[in-house]
DNA sequence: GAAGATTGATGAATCAATCTTT
DNA sequence: AAAGATTGATTCATCAATCTTC
């Protein structure tokens, strides 16, 4: 008993949403609805392959980005402005990986303002086992092919450059 | 002074991903940032769009599956099935829709355990209004043209059938 | 016991306000 | 005054535990 199981919840809203409005704004409609439930299907498959190392993706990418600064530290304000966050959800996630040891606060030599993250030791081995899980599993992009994720970057790079995204790049 | 504005922090990730690690994963690794980023871009544009409404993208979405229903008013739990969200996320959400004097709850008929929130007058207002500002702008999507939209939505969809979006349908 | 909803906890993101240092 | 960081508040998401009703 019950329907066909074919039934895509997406699909159904875009023609419920045709038949209201009737607008030629339903297939932007069904692309921002898209996006947000795979953010939320990605979010919950990455946070599931790190769960083991004890971090969340967010923390990962703190630390990944840790992971390749020269000196193994930065400035939190510069991790604001690389990860594309604000200034206190970089306080939020280096306070959590300095709770669990993978960082540590320093201070910085010449400008007693700002205060520096630092990958420790536990914390580069960390981000060595926790990509190692994420590239066996291909971030949890199953099942999309090499094609697929290069045109699903290059079109989502369209809205990233209308949003400004390239222009934070310039080195004084 | 300054380096040409036309640096991508993505494509640079992507390069230093393939000099550090060398996986085949990598396009897989461009993808789930792009996602990730742009789903952040298009939250801030539509609770833009939304705030002259007294409204943020999930309550909106809340108020529009109930603006939908027959009766007007859905069980909380019907909701979170609907929208793929935790049940306590619909508690929360429509907490805020009934402040607000969008949303008022009800009791069931004949099943007294089951809360029924239920689309008021204003609710209906602001509904329509609030659709009308985001038709208005195509949910934010520039510079996306119709055909990029419709392959972004059937590539995403992939994903969602990946897992498991269309077996929750089954009418019982 | 199971279903429906709520409460309390945590993580993540933003904003406004504050504090120190430049 | 301006820059860097933190604290406190709010929103949204989840999970674990609880409470009422079936």
């Amino acid at each position: 008993v019950g329907k066909p199981s074919t039934f895509d919840p997406i699909a159904e809203a875009s023609r419920q949403w045709d038949r209201h409005w009737g607008t030629a704004a339903t297939p932007s409609m069904s692309a921002v609805t898209s996006v947000m439930r795979v953010h939320q299907i990605l979010m919950a498959r990455l946070n599931g392959l790190l769960r083991p190392y004890g971090l969340t993706f967010p923390r990962y990418e703190a630390l990944m980005l840790l992971y390749y600064s020269r000196r193994g530290s930065l400035p939190l304000g510069k991790m604001g402005q690389r990860l594309q966050v604000h200034r206190t959800s970089v306080t939020n996630t280096i306070d959590g990986l300095e709770r669990q040891g993978y960082v540590e606060r320093q201070s910085h030599d010449s400008d007693r303002r700002t205060t520096l993250a630092a990958i420790t030791k536990r914390g580069r081995q960390a981000a060595e086992e926790a990509t190692a899980a994420l590239n066996e599993d291909r971030f949890g992009t199953a099942p999309l092919r090499q094609g697929e994720l290069e045109g699903l970057t290059e079109t989502l790079r369209r809205v990233r450059i209308d949003a400004g995204d390239f222009e934070n790049a310039v080195s004084s």
